[in-house]
DNA sequence: CTGAGCAGCGCACTGAGTGCCATGGCCCTC
DNA sequence: GAGGGCCATGGCACTCAGTGCGCTGCTCAG
């Protein structure tokens, strides 16, 4: 009734590693139903697996906890997540925040890819204060993929870990408020459009920077990007350029 | 052995509300020493209040929960900031990125006012995963507090609530990364100045401008600030100036 | 045909968290 | 000074999540 592995073709035991689990489904959907009727908390896991007509060991077989069953895809995901970092080009490497950017924008397209599922599990965990923390613990694990690699590309740099996990928590936050007003508005708006806006504020804040190398350096510094590559210049409209300057100063003299 | 106060006075009933729970105490210090001999999960709510010399019952009218144990005045630091942040004066106000770094301070002011015990904590919650979620929780609602806050004050400009959220992730995450950087070396450090110098950086990421109103508009517009009041600029170092003007034109350009 | 391996089932057990009621001290009132 | 209410605590029984262990039955390999 969802996606993935349609007609998973019978017998055939080479494609059993891709039709397995029925039951995980059968599971999720039973979950569901009854989250839905009676609530979460008010549903039991012996409901869940008498509705799913399986055993109750079973369930803790294909999800640790009653929670998980919530967030069936979120460690697939991660797992993406954390593949698209580690595949490292020296091509994408030059532009670090596009890159963790681009990262969180995978996290977005599994929400979009089952809008109606993503909306009802938003408005579950949305009122549910134990699915809200479980849902905390799964966005932290992203945020700490996005800053390790993060780290590894600043690890030159100043500041370089605090910069990794500010700006980590910077991406964090406006993929979740452009998600979330998406999950809001019943998964009608565009759901990407959204995400880039969203995204785009990150990076306009934390030093975009399109062509790949203006100037100076070797063709290809793999590991250690040159310490300070970057000024950020925060000013307030109207402000005397002193005040400017004064920012510059402190910013650079800083450690 | 602790702190808050000293020489209760017996007897006294006025005095009674704040000398009533000795009892808290006693639990935290019993829960504490065990989780330290044998570790978190090793230990039984049952041992706790063995140790203490108390009913089972009463744990759980003292803490909803076992984790709750761990962080027993986080809730009084979450009402602390909840009214710093209230206590809004029409002075502090004209620099909300500043009033909130100012909250996360107090945040700090608590771990550093029982150093042993916050590092204590901290090695505690970096390995028991039930400990490190219920911390992402808490700390989530310090967040939520200071977005709240943000998006009160940024109510009429562009994007808002996408700016509120994204420099309270932000906040926080430096905040943490100076607290933990402090929790590591075992409270040796200058907590102050670790969490100031990381505070500083999102403040000058985000628009940090002292002086209070350089130009324009009324002088006391108290609910809704001018949209758009500040650009960022984000200038890679050598970067050619069109480069610069485009980051500014889109800036200003989206939505 | 037989044995290995695996997926599922059933059972019993631990431990967190809750509801209910009894108890016992304290204060306030009559 | 006696009675009554309030509150903190203790104790008991219960639900439910999560785990360990042993059993069954199926399938595949030899």
């Amino acid at each position: 009734m969802s996606s993935s592995s349609a007609t998973p073709g019978r017998g055939e035991k080479a494609e059993a590693a891709a039709a397995k689990p029925p039951m995980r489904e059968a599971l999720v959907a039973a979950a569901f139903q009854l989250f839905l009727e009676r609530g979460y908390e008010q549903t039991t896991v012996d409901d869940i697996v008498t509705l799913a007509g399986v055993g109750r060991r079973s369930f803790f077989r294909y999800f640790p906890s009653k929670e998980d069953v919530v967030f069936p895809d979120h460690e697939r995901c991660l797992a993406d997540m954390t593949a698209f970092l580690a595949t490292s080009g020296e091509e994408q490497d030059h532009e670090p925040v596009r890159r963790v950017c681009d990262a969180a924008r995978l996290v977005l397209r599994m929400y979009a890819e089952n809008p109606t599922f993503s909306v009802q599990r938003y408005r579950l965990t949305k009122q549910v204060p134990g699915l809200r923390a479980y849902e905390l613990s799964v966005v932290w694990r992203y945020e700490r993929a996005l800053a390790e690699y993060l780290r590894r590309r600043f690890s030159g740099r100043r500041d370089g870990t605090l910069q990794a996990d500010v700006i980590a928590a910077a991406v964090v936050a406006a993929h979740n408020n452009a998600l979330r007003s998406w999950l809001r508005s019943d998964g009608q708006g565009d759901a990407s459009a959204e995400v880039d806006h969203a995204l785009g504020y990150v990076q306009s804040a934390f030093g975009a920077a399109p062509p790949p190398r203006p100037a100076g350096g070797s063709p290809d510094g793999p590991a250690d990007e040159p310490a300070e590559d970057v000024v950020v210049v925060v000013s307030r409209r109207g402000a005397p350029l002193w005040r400017v300057v004064q920012e510059i100063e402190t910013t650079l003299a800083r450690d």
